[in-house]
DNA sequence: CTATAATTCAATCAATTGATTGAATAGTTG
DNA sequence: CAACTATTCAATCAATTGATTGAATTATAG
């Protein structure tokens, strides 16, 4: 019977094991933002290296780390190799780990303080907030995401604005436009750069920190309506 | 203008950096053991290193390292620490990360399906299937670990028999009593073994892989009525 | 077929992490 | 106070991981 107990034992500790493969890719920030941006949507080796800043052989490293873990999935078309997340199970842990280091790490606090502290004029909505400005009022709602991550998935009635279009789109918008921006989420501060000069240039404009996963988790894909300034009516994801 | 943007970036990576921080704290197996086993209650050093097994200045180390991290903290009682996890949306990380990597990697099931077939009789009854029986129905339910664990929480209407004390309960049980076990979740097996030891006595028993932390996150926290054998009135956690 | 592009693989070095041992520290008891 | 207990800290070594460079592989186009 002591048999039992050390194959459970054995079990046990094996199982950990398997836990850690997976614990082991949150290990990296490198990695931990290629996930993020592969929850935005598909991308290949070379689009992750150039928004992250990593070398090509790098992120093709981490990738493979990935796939071994099985959080990641590739495709390939012609020379490219297309990768995604395997699973939304994963964006579900990434939100799961930034709310837990939100909440446990101060450093993080100041870190968002201080870059806002720079952009003193910029105001956060809450997801509600703007929840009811979609319902009450005639808003704006930005997505400055590129066209690709806004085209797999956006916040219905948002309108795509990536972040390299926004000065010209602020030559031609009125005025009296209410905007809210947002981004990819949490970790991308962009969403306060353009209310910022959208701010600077006049107009009443907001950012939402939260980005399309932390909408779709909170509104549990509840109905929204859309917003009634919207001049496309925006594909539903 | 670019300043804005380098800035942007900078943060960017710095708060990944943050997320790795927590992330780090995953990476290892036996980590992710003293998580768990602390979110079935508080325990000292000492104690942690027995149930792991582990060299005790080597679980001290770990917990050194979840300290940093924020993911638990400890108080002082005369000679002994006694440490917690520092906030319950750890658990959430790590139902989160249980639940990928039950997912994605086969080699989870291939572990837990080789052990159940060691024990071919038993049978695994699903937190719902339980939670129907305790409606239903007549049994006992089961809470495997240490006393001073169902103390800090448990299963409404569950009973306390800590894994060494099943061979005792079984030779004062009645024949005819239809019993489900758990324990401290899906990396524990020894409600299996239980399940198994009890059905070789010729009970009607089965298992329950999750545990009160599972319970908890599927019913919400919702009322359930106690098992309608209980013999003393469970505290409620 | 050759040249090119995108990616992966292998080798290497640097950096980090895990485990162990023993010393140091803090608290308690007789 | 001395002895003991529980834990932490420091030093050391082994193991693992991260980043880079360059070679190899795969697919495509002319």
């Amino acid at each position: 019977m002591n048999d039992l107990f050390e194959s459970a034992n054995t079990i046990k500790d094996e199982l950990y094991r398997q836990l850690s493969r997976i614990g082991k890719c949150l290990s990296s920030d490198k990695r931990l933002e290629i996930l993020t941006l592969l929850s935005q949507g598909p991308k290949t080796v070379e689009k992750l290296a150039a928004i992250t800043g990593m070398h090509f052989a790098n992120v093709s490293r981490h990738l493979q780390i990935l796939l071994e873990a099985k959080l990641v999935t590739f495709t390939k078309n012609k020379t490219h190799a297309i990768y995604s997340l395997a699973d939304p199970a994963v964006v579900d842990l990434l939100t799961s780990l930034w709310r837990l280091s939100e909440k446990q790490l101060a450093d993080i606090a100041k870190l968002k303080d201080g870059f806002m502290n720079e952009l003193d004029d910029v105001q956060t909505l809450s997801m509600e907030e703007v929840y009811d400005k979609i319902n009450t009022q005639s808003i704006l709602l930005l997505d400055l995401r590129p066209k690709e991550e806004f085209e797999i998935g956006h916040i219905p009635g948002a309108i795509s604005v990536p972040m390299e279009e926004l000065d010209s789109f602020m030559r031609e918008l009125q005025k009296d436009a209410e905007i809210v921006a947002y981004c990819r989420g949490p970790l991308c501060v962009y969403s306060a750069i353009a209310a910022h000069k959208l701010k600077d240039e006049g107009f009443n404009a907001y950012r939402m920190d939260e980005g399309l996963n932390e909408w779709q988790q909170h509104f549990n894909n509840a109905k929204v309506p859309e917003a009634s300034s919207s001049d496309k009516p925006p594909r539903r994801q």
